[in-house]
DNA sequence: CATATTATTGGCCAACAGCCACTATATAGC
DNA sequence: GCTATATAGTGGCTGTTGGCCAATAATATG
């Protein structure tokens, strides 16, 4: 193939365009809770192809400004929300010769939660883009293998909140227990049992009490206010639940 | 953008050569057990850039034969083994500037565990491939950022292990406990509790008793010999064991 | 003041993991 | 044979944790 010449030869004459290469993509499954139901940001594409569907967030490397993966997905999503996405996680990369029409397609689905009020005004300002109720979006028409890939991050959001401690870091603060336990049934659609919740939680040690706020509904006995103690971020992946989820 | 023409006539002029867009591979990390070491599949790399250095087996797809990113992966795994791997997982996926002198390159990471036996005297007939124990990887040269990639995929056979029965099905059958238990500590590289591991293993019910064997190493009590049960198949994403490691 | 509503705690039971000593059954050497 | 040694397998205790659900606390409403 190359024999005999040195590496810097070999680089000399190389040229990636000589070879076939698939398209590679980036898309971002954005999560955020709003008005107790779990939302994902959606963008009505207004290109070719699939003009007019709904889809992930998302799009091209730019070989001379991204030097890492992640780089071009806090990129695209620097442009839809207007914030920078601290943690991203990857979910899986799918690639095959049938999901794009344009030919051999890849693409490296990574995921991430936020809290909804600092995106809330600038989203409203990007006209293509909008939150959707994630049990909306089946009824939506979306691009490409799009729904697809919002099923696998949605399981993997499952997942990942049964070990992890991820949403003390979205909701507003300070929060109750009450709030608490209801986001971590909206992220892993399942129903907790109130004292064993609690349990985990209180024993973790990663939530500092700071007073006493109205309980849910306005009436009712006052609640205990939280927020995540100093040194909570280092338990970001501590296990907080096991097999306590009933569905 | 592409104002006023439709999908077809869009997808009539694209031509993915006008786009600049990354190198990508696919890269596997093959495990296998064999005289009480963990070892992976390495091969030297015969072409520039790199030449002569060890690297994990993998390559470009090829897109007028392969549908699916797996099938570049199996692809190239027959190639060097002689057999087809059923289960491979896909571990993270690479994506930099930096990464391989040719330029900017993303990489999807797949990992499998197989037994010895099939594999190896077809192996012996390749002559750039070889298997290496686990721990003598680290003192070998190796190609582009795949120190890294191996440290990856060991990490998520470790944790993997923890909540599958994988090794069950990777053992020269019939096996004892003792041989298990074996398999397990060194797939998790942790040293199990004898109680704990046998409790655990014998009431997940994947296990059918077979006959007796001789002990490990001759002498002592003969022991039990177990196969992997009918329906085991369905376990295979059991959780087995929880924090029940030592280091 | 009675009632409804939400928050928080008490307390029991069952399951299970860690621990380690004890028993069982073989081989090797004398 | 008998003893030492090696490996396999079990008994049984303890502490922790989760599920369950009833009891108690503290407020708002009419």
């Amino acid at each position: 193939m190359n024999q005999g010449i040195t590496e810097a030869q070999f680089l000399d004459q190389y040229n990636p365009k000589d070879y076939d290469s698939p398209l590679m993509t980036v898309d971002i499954a954005l999560f955020t809770l709003h008005e107790s139901t779990l939302q994902i940001l959606l963008v009505e594409r207004g290109d070719h192809p699939h003009k007019g569907r709904w889809a992930l967030p998302g799009g091209f490397i730019d070989l001379k400004s991204d030097t890492e993966l992640h780089d071009t997905a806090k990129r695209k999503l620097r442009e839809k929300t207007g914030v920078d996405v601290p943690l991203l996680e990857q979910v899986n990369t799918i690639g095959n010769a049938r999901r794009d029409p344009r030919g051999w397609s890849v693409t490296a689905l990574y995921m991430a939660l936020v809290p909804h009020a600092p995106t809330a005004e600038f989203i409203e300002t990007v006209k293509d883009a909008r939150w959707w109720p994630i049990d909306e979006v089946r009824k939506l028409p979306l691009a490409f293998d799009h729904a697809e890939l919002v099923h696998l991050a949605r399981e993997r959001l499952k997942n990942k909140t049964a070990y992890t401690v991820l949403p003390i870091h979205v909701l507003k603060q300070p929060f109750s227990l009450t709030q608490l336990q209801q986001a971590f049934e909206l992220l892993m659609d399942a129903t907790l049992e109130k004292k064993s919740f609690r349990r985990r939680i209180l024993n973790a040690e990663i939530l500092e009490e700071v007073g006493e706020g109205v309980p849910e509904g306005g009436r009712g006995r006052p609640t205990a206010l939280y927020r995540p103690a100093k040194n909570s971020e280092q338990y970001l992946f501590t296990r907080v639940f096991g097999d306590a989820v009933s569905s």
